[in-house]
DNA sequence: AATAAAAAGCAACATTGTTGCAATTTAATA
DNA sequence: TATTAAATTGCAACAATGTTGCTTTTTATT
């Protein structure tokens, strides 16, 4: 699966090439789980504002590049979007948040469809949010 | 479905019967979904402190009477557990939980099975949430 | 080089949730 | 009924996550 560049996704989004930008997008392309706000408050905290990293997540989202996920301690995390799913209008990541709880990573699981979920008549489903909470293949011994 | 004394539930579980904790109990045994600390501390603002009612949450779901669902802005709401599921050692609420985008309420719908997930085998499954987000049957027109 | 729009920084604040400790209340026992 | 230990509560303080308003800076275009 190859990877767009970080520059051209902005570009093409009407986003500005700012380092912080590049390298937050980068970083959400690499490391491959959910990440959160204090995450990258960490990891870019000499690069940015608390509030630019809030604001970038939420810009990210809102154009359909990343998707939100509450996991299961109430924090928001943001995971690359399939480009094929997901748009400014609409999105589209009805997959499995495996939360690891020795670790504390959340991965995606796109891999693992997540079956049709008949509802009562009078319910009607707009997302869907599948997570689970267990031992992560990093975390198993 | 019957439902059992909050007075008598509360002796078995060995909490004292307290005028705050028979109320919340009971409250959450009638009210059908699943409710939230802030939710409570506007009902019972004038019974109890908040954190009173942290800690009333708390103890309610160590000892198997309620489950803990993260709704999807990151707020904890407990919702009454199937007695022949859950006990003090283990929780087992792996229903779907609907979350209603118009009114906000969160229900458990018992009702309907979550189907068997199959993980890569280098995960192991502890805990499930399906966390559905759309009308619920009473904002639906 | 000038400019408008986007992005970032900063301060202040809101909400949810937790912890420590002292005071009170419950329920059991003498 | 009085005593007592343990459970429960209240209060203050704090922590973490997240938001808003406003000013300043930066980007990219003209």
């Amino acid at each position: 699966m190859k990877m767009k560049k970080a520059t051209q996704i902005l570009n093409e989004l009407g986003f500005r090439k700012t380092e912080i930008r590049i390298k937050v997008l980068e970083y959400i392309q690499k490391i491959g789980k959910a990440v959160s706000q204090p995450e990258l408050e960490k990891k870019f905290n000499t690069l940015a504002d608390r509030v630019t990293l809030y604001r970038i997540l939420a810009a990210f989202e809102e154009k359909g590049l990343i998707h939100k996920i509450m996991d299961v301690h109430g924090v928001a995390r943001y995971a690359m979007c399939n480009e094929k799913h997901c748009t400014e209008h609409e999105h589209h990541d009805e997959h499995v948040h495996f939360n690891c709880t020795e670790c504390g990573d959340v991965v995606c699981l796109d891999s693992i469809k997540v079956p049709d979920i008949k509802l009562p008549k009078s319910f009607s489903l707009s997302r869907l949010n599948l997570n689970i909470e267990g031992t992560c293949d990093n975390c198993q011994k």
